[in-house]
DNA sequence: AAAGTGTTCTACACTCTGTAGAAGAATCTT
DNA sequence: AAGATTCTTCTACAGAGTGTAGAACACTTT
């Protein structure tokens, strides 16, 4: 049910990092900025999307229930319905409960956690 | 790097659930039996895929690193490449990389889990 | 009302997936 | 060994999802 793509990620990334609510031409401009960022400002520059490009993926992207938008104001406003973390959080257990055996699951993701991550899981558990 | 279509995702539940390396043709009649349970054995007969459906599945299976087939005995035989729990663990692993902080992803996660699970970590994590 | 700004519709190319026929390769039969 | 049978690979196509954007429509502002 959740799977995105390039584009919807780099929009998602956006929405969760600067978590005020944009509007398509910020949010254009703040791609346009991150693709030049990646290529180390050498030639190559940014490739800027037309407006509506972003318009068409937010679009997508509240479809999906990931995005919400203030229709209120004129030039609307989108930011993400969950957090990145609820969002994540939601994601893996979709993965693990595609799985039958959950606890065998969870044996195996637990061996392959990283010490801080286990020590993180434990103050977690530990209390409740 | 990891997502697979409606049939993709049957052709593995089947590798994973009898683990015995299985041929193309195996695997079609055990599809066919699995359609035809589902729709309640009445009427609309779990249809038949062709063979070389389910051969070029494998392909892109194996092209995905999810599976392997044994080239030398004459009808090729196939197999998972790892068990459907260290599959789900490793996207599991996937997913929580996916966010930058990872400790509040699993403090997310963790606060939804059932007792049972939150059970299972405790004990897999030296906690009682 | 005209100009400017923003949104929706429509469209197209590309990739992924389901689906399978045609053609080529290996194996078995007689 | 030739023919029949079985299996695999190649090629193909349709439908969904995604990146991309122009054209047309709607709202604001002056």
């Amino acid at each position: 049910m959740a799977s995105l793509g390039e584009l919807e990620r780099a929009v998602m990334d956006l929405l969760w990092a600067g978590h005020e609510a944009a509007t398509a031409n910020t949010l254009r401009d703040l791609l346009a900025q991150s693709t030049r960022a990646e290529n180390g400002t050498a030639g190559h520059e940014g490739k800027d999307l037309a407006v509506t490009t972003v318009l068409t993926v937010l679009s997508r992207l509240e479809r999906k229930g990931l995005v919400e938008r203030e229709r209120g104001t004129r030039p609307h406003r989108y930011q993400a319905v969950s957090s990145r973390e609820d969002h994540t959080a939601e994601l893996m257990h979709e993965v693990l409960g595609s799985a039958p055996d959950r606890e065998a699951v969870l044996a195996r993701f637990i061996g392959s956690v990283t010490d801080t991550e286990a020590e993180t899981l434990r103050k977690l558990l530990g209390l409740s």
